[in-house]
This record gives structure tokens, C-alpha cells and sequence, in this order.
RNA sequence: CGGGGUGUAGCGCAGUUUGGUUUAGCGCGCAGCGUUUGGGACGCUGAGGUCGGUGGUUCAAAUCCACUCACCCCGACCA
């Protein structure tokens, strides 16, 4: 491709609108533009990239069982109402009327088209295991896009979907994906870090994300340097230890005048924070929750919903708390009526805690689960924190952030059941079929990339996924042999299969280096009346600093070499 | 949805506080001509603007007021 004619220029300015470094970079490469928040073209370059990560992981999807398809974006908005994902996602599923005012639901994922899909096809056991895939652009509208393609409303995603008879079927195709994940993100010269996490609207179990580590990410990441624990933020465990005050001794009433918080309640009684009990408000799909967490931690309202299930899960506001007959500040448990309570596990590990006395300015000493509290249900509902124990090696926690690349997990029977999808075994019985669900963000993958390999001066694309692999730089000079060179160079290196930008453009060298490195084309090669002297060209890999010259009748060779 | 910020040429910005020599300006980019060519060259000439939009105040609005739209950041939320 010739620059000259290439669609697309380079900024040398930082986009006003772009904060994080890719963003900044693929937009001052020109390689995306955005049209409105979220939403951007892909240029011819990064439309490139695009293809590249696109055609590693349709082959190692192939590699791996699964069968390319391609389903619908526009969806009937009843099959959203079916799952009951319409709640469950709300607003960010985008949702319009066709001309007979039916409703339609823009694909933000394909779990009920593909079962249902699924569902019509498979009938026999015979026709498992099943693996369909497909590379497309999802709809989502967020609530905040983001970071250019890190957060984008409309993103190209390749999402597979295995069908098993059994859990067994499916610990297979969920290990196979596992692998050609990793081959992925290996190819892309991606390094990730594989974490546990939590499943969303979507359901199921066994949910692992993968991350690649970078400042700009949005996931919290919680991992022990010491053995391979790592979590994302609303998934992580740590050790909450156990408080040992001795024997449960009697309840015991204390005067807290003016103290409210659980910090001005220990200082004021010389307690730890760890020693007392706090109670945290939510209101959940309406109805009033008491959360009851040792006054040390914080609630995970992740793990709290994911006991509570509720499509609206928000902390009560004052007023609210108070029209519950609840003493802010004093709140305790003990005693407590016709309000579901929920607590920590972290509650009945010890004895004799401090907690609210439900009467104004009143707590109480010697508090110990289940003497003198019940709770309706007893669960890990408190967050990980870096500086935690690990709970697998006794370790110190860590925390990072990451950008979540893939994200793997077991659906179950979760929509087959709901979808009727189902198989007739060998004896003749039905039963719903087995699924699993592995998504990967490929425009975010290629925001991660230039997040991971990128210097002051630009992009360095990593050779497998680069928009073209050799930057051609003629610097010209009048009467000089430079540009006869140089087109039949472009010639044969084109010949060759070699994939070549070529600086045909009459700028100065400064403005040619500078864009080859901002593009962060893999290999440079500089033709000049310099090099020419010595019958040589110059070679230089954006990834480093040093060149060499390299006589013109090798570097076909070698440039062949290095790409292969 | 709550908080904050920004909208002036393709891009980056000044001008707005205190309305009037501003015919709205600068840098980059763009077009033409000439010189230049190993790390963002230079000269000359030139094109390019509903000052986000609507309404209002005024003799006069980029500038003041009201409403509104868009974009960005923080938070909430999120696959």
C-alpha cells in the first residue's frame, strides 16, 4: 500500500477527547475515528488489525471444534422476556420498533438465539458435542462508554457457545476452550493473567476471565504473588480470621453518646474496628435488606446480589432506614423483626462483639452469633482486600488492574431449559443439553494490545497482528537513484507475499520516522542516497533501537525470514 | 442517574471574566509556486468559520440570560 494513497492521516496532536494512551494512539495513527460516544469506524489500518486478530482466533476456534456461523443482530424482543435478561441487562440492551411496532432487541450477546438455534437442530445424543461461534458486532449501551474501544456501546466480538450431554461433556469443551484461548492472546504477544471470576447477568458457574494487565483497566484484580490465586475484585476471598474475645460473656448495654460510625464507636469503647459489628442498608428491588458484616470489612454487593438475586440492588438511603424503625448509627441485629438480615460469614467467627443497641446513642458489648442474633442467611459477602491473607497458601494479597479480554464460562442448563433445547439419549430420555459460553472482545483486544506495546512515540504492534509488516522509507534526494530503488523493492517485497507500507510521499525524513513509528510498523526499511553508497538498505525493528545495514540483493531474504 | 469540565476552520487552542478597531485570531494540517531532504525544514501566496443549537436582553452578542444538545472525566452501574 502506498501512503499516498492510503486513507487515513496521522495527528500530530493528542486528540482532546482521548484519555487513555490507546485511544490516544489509534486515533492519532488513524486508525479509528469516533462517530458518536462508543462508536467508531475502523479505518483502513485499524480495520487491518481488526482482520488479523480476527483471523488468529477464527483458526483456533476451528482448531478447536467449533463451527463459524452468523446469527442475527435484530432479535424479538419477546426472546429477551423469555430468558428474563430484558431486566436483567435493562437499558444497556438496545431495544427498537420495527413498522408493525413490534419490538427488537439489538444483539449484546447471543445466549437465546443460539439455544434456541441449537434447540432445533440437536436431537440426539449423537449430534454432541457441539461448538458454534461466531465474529460479529454486539450492541450494548452503557451506561458510561469509555476509553475508546475499551468500553465501546458497539464492539466486534467473537463469542462460541458448546453444547455437551453431560458436565463431563462439558468439562471438555470448557478445557479445550481454556487452551485455544491461551493460544490466542500467546499469538497476539498478549500476556494475560487468568482470574476467577464473577458470572453476571448472564449466569452459570466456573467463570474465568482473562486480563491483561494495564493501567487503564477497569477490573480490579486481586492475586497472591505466592501461589497462583487471582480473582477479579467482585469474585476474590481472602482470610477474614477469627476474633477471639474468650468465653461469650453476658450482653452487656454501653452508653455511645453522639457516636455513629463503627470508626468513631471503636475509638470511643478502645476497640478494634474487628471486634465490632456493622450493619450496612440496602434496599433491594424494593424490599429493606439488613447486611451485618464484621465493622473491619466492606460489603461486596456482588456476592451480597448474588445470594439476593435482585434486579435493582442500591443502599437505602436514610429515610428510608429510618421509615424501617431502624436507629441509624445504632443498628444492630440483636432483637430484630420482619427485616431479612444477611451476614458476613465473618459474624460468627468469635465471640463477644460490639454492635448497635437499636436505642439511640446504645451499643452493646458481648454480642456472639447465634446466641443473640439469627441471621436468614450466612454467606461470604465481604470484599478481598490487597494486603489480605491468601486463603490457599496464607500469603500476601495484591491487587492490579486489568482489562477483562475473554471471559469463559459454564451456562449449565440455564437457557436450554428455559429454551427447550434438548437431546434423546441412548435410552431414549430427554434431557436439556449441557452449554457453555466463551466471549472475547476482539476491538478490545486490539486497545489492550497498543495498552501493553507502546513507547512515547507510538504503537508497536506485535508482528502477528500489525496492519502490514514492513515500513518502506525512501528518503528521496533529486537526481538520486533512491526512488528507482525503492518502487522496485515495494515490487518485490509485494511479490513475495511480504505485506509493505510504502512512503511514496515527498516529506521530509523527520515526518517519515515519525509516522512509521507512531503506525508501530514491525520491521523499517530505509532506502537513501546514504545506504545506496554501499549497494545497502537499513533495517530497523520498531521494538528496538539499533539498526543494520543490509545489502539490497538480501534483504528480500531476510526480511522474509524474519516474518516467517 | 449524581458531580465536574468542554463545545470557536480538518486537528490542537486563544479570545468570553469587563458586549463595541475582530472584517473572529494563532499553531498544525490542506492547495499553489520555489528552495530543502537521515528524526516532525523554510519562504511567498491562498482556500477554509451557522463561534454546538434555539430563544431572549441590547443600538450592538463568540462574549450577558434562559433552555437545550453533544462530547470528555469522576462516581453509580456494567457482560
Amino acid at each position: 500500500m502506498r501512503i499516498s494513497k492510503l486513507f487515513g492521516k496521522t495527528l500530530r496532536e493528542v486528540p482532546a477527547e482521548a484519555d487513555i494512551v490507546s485511544h490516544q494512539l489509534l486515533v492519532r495513527a488513524g486508525m479509528i475515528n469516533q462517530l458518536v460516544a462508543g462508536i467508531y469506524s475502523y479505518l483502513p489500518l485499524g480495520w487491518r488489525v481488526l482482520k488479523k486478530i480476527e483471523n488468529i482466533i477464527r483458526d483456533e476456534m476451528n482448531k478447536a471444534g467449533g463451527q463459524e456461523l452468523t446469527m442475527p443482530v435484530l432479535q424479538p424482543f419477546e426472546m429477551w422476556q423469555l430468558s428474563g435478561r430484558d431486566r436483567a441487562l435493562g437499558k444497556v440492551l438496545f431495544s427498537l420498533y420495527d413498522r408493525r411496532e413490534r419490538r427488537l432487541a439489538l444483539g449484546p450477546t447471543h445466549e437465546e438465539v443460539v439455544t434456541q438455534l441449537a434447540g432445533r437442530y440437536v436431537q440426539s445424543y449423537r449430534d454432541l458435542p457441539l461448538m458454534l461461534y461466531q465474529i460479529q458486532t454486539k450492541f450494548r449501551d452503557e451506561p458510561r462508554p469509555r476509553g475508546g474501544l475499551i468500553r465501546a456501546r458497539e464492539f466486534s466480538m467473537k463469542d462460541l457457545y458448546s453444547f455437551d450431554v453431560d458436565e463431563t461433556g462439558l468439562d471438555i469443551s470448557y478445557q479445550k476452550m481454556l487452551q485455544a484461548y491461551r493460544n490466542i492472546f500467546e499469538r497476539c504477544g498478549l500476556p494475560v493473567m487468568l482470574v476467577e471470576a464473577d458470572s453476571g447477568a448472564i449466569g452459570g458457574k466456573d467463570s474465568r476471565e482473562f486480563m491483561v494487565i494495564a493501567e487503564s483497566g477497569e477490573d480490579e484484580i486481586i492475586y497472591c504473588p505466592g501461589c497462583h490465586y487471582a480473582a477479579n475484585a467482585e469474585k476474590a476471598v481472602s482470610v477474614k480470621g477469627r476474633i477471639d474475645n474468650g468465653r461469650p460473656l453476658p450482653v452487656a448495654e454501653v452508653a455511645t453518646p453522639g457516636m455513629g460510625t463503627i470508626e468513631e464507636v471503636a475509638g470511643f469503647l478502645r476497640v478494634l474496628q474487628s471486634h465490632t459489628l456493622k450493619a450496612v442498608f440496602y434496599i433491594a428491588d424494593g424490599e429493606m435488606v439488613f447486611v451485618v458484616i464484621r465493622g473491619d470489612l466492606a460489603v461486596n454487593e456482588i456476592k451480597l446480589n448474588n445470594i439476593l438475586k435482585a434486579t435493582d440492588l442500591r443502599m437505602a438511603t436514610e429515610a428510608e432506614v429510618i421509615a424501617a424503625g431502624i436507629v441509624a448509627g445504632a443498628a444492630s441485629p440483636v432483637g430484630l423483626k420482619g427485616i431479612k438480615v444477611i451476614a458476613d460469614d465473618s459474624v460468627t467467627s468469635g465471640t463477644n462483639f460490639v454492635a448497635g443497641g437499636n436505642k439511640p446513642d446504645t451499643h452493646l458489648r458481648n454480642v456472639n452469633y447465634p446466641r443473640d442474633f439469627k441471621a436468614d442467611t450466612v454467606v461470604d459477602i465481604a470484599s478481598a482486600r490487597a494486603g489480605d491473607r491468601c486463603l490457599k497458601c496464607g500469603g500476601e494479597l495484591a491487587s492490579t488492574l486489568g482489562i477483562e479480554v475473554g471471559h469463559i464460562f459454564k451456562l449449565e442448563t440455564t437457557y436450554s431449559s428455559k429454551f427447550n433445547a434438548s437431546y434423546i439419549d441412548e435410552k431414549g430420555e430427554s434431557h436439556p443439553i449441557v452449554m457453555g459460553c466463551y466471549g472475547m472482545g476482539l476491538s478490545r483486544l486490539m486497545a489492550a494490545a497498543v495498552e501493553q506495546n507502546h513507547d512515547a512515540k507510538g504503537i508497536i504492534w506485535p508482528l502477528s497482528i500489525a496492519p502490514y509488516h514492513v515500513y518502506l522509507c525512501p528518503l528521496y534526494r533529486e537526481g538520486s537513484k533512491v526512488a528507482e530503488v525503492a518502487e522496485k523493492l515495494y515490487t518485490d517485497l509485494e511479490a513475495e507475499g511480504l505485506e509493505v507500507l510504502f512512503d511514496d510521499r515527498e516529506e521530509s525524513p523527520g515526518v517519515k520516522f515519525n509516522d512509521a513509528d507512531l503506525l508501530g510498523i514491525p520491521l523499517r526499511v530505509t532506502v537513501s542516497p546514504r545506504t545506496l553508497q554501499k549497494d545497502s538498505v537499513e533495517l530497523k525493528l520498531r521494538s528496538k533501537k539499533e539498526s543494520e545495514l543490509v545489502p539490497l540483493e538480501k534483504i528480500v531474504g531476510k526480511l522474509r525470514e524474519l516474518i516467517s
